[in-house]
DNA sequence: GCCAACGTTGGC
DNA sequence: GCCAACGTTGGC
């Protein structure tokens, strides 16, 4: 089962807005990378497991999982001028852009901080390590465990 | 708020 | 297709 890291600003969107969307479940849109995208759109499944990240905040971390509920369809967030996301270029026939929905799944009892991550030299391959900016990346099962084990769940 | 990293754009 | 300029991300 693979598994996810995705970053997001707190004050954008966070962990408890996702908490208190209709059912847990929000549509991650506004991702305009094009690696982060292709994970979108071709790598992300039903049931894959997510580690919720906190980033641009004085300690960015880790501090929930969630779950993807809808894998990839066209971000039409791309399609409305007014919003933040518009691109000219995306169309209905072109949608260029893609989300996935996820659920809100728990919150890790103790939030695990990047500068613990980079610290821990089993967790040194993370992108998020080696100071990508990608937003959407993937986590490996050893890393995934660790890091719930880090911030106190169980591995499920 | 600074700035390094790095992705994107566009002239040639 | 190269690469300089520019814009954005995100840690600090």
């Amino acid at each position: 089962m693979p598994y996810w890291l995705f970053k997001t600003e707190p004050g954008c969107f966070s962990f408890d807005d996702l908490r208190n969307s209709s059912n847990m479940i929000a549509a991650w849109d506004g991702v305009r990378n094009y690696q982060a995208r292709n994970f979108l759109r071709d790598a992300i499944r039903v049931g894959d497991r997510v580690l919720f990240y906190h980033s641009s905040i004085p300690e960015p971390a880790v501090v929930g999982i969630a779950e993807v509920v809808r894998a990839g369809y066209p971000d039409g967030s791309a399609c409305d001028p007014n919003g933040e996301h518009f691109d000219p270029k995306a169309s209905a026939h072109n949608p260029i852009w893609y989300m996935v929905d996820v659920r809100y799944g728990e919150p890790l009892p103790r939030s695990v901080s990047l500068e613990q991550i980079k610290n821990n030299p089993a967790l040194a391959d993370m992108p998020l390590v080696k100071r990508s900016r990608l937003s959407i990346q993937p986590v490996s099962e050893d890393e995934w465990n660790m890091i719930l084990a880090m911030g106190g769940l169980q591995t499920r």
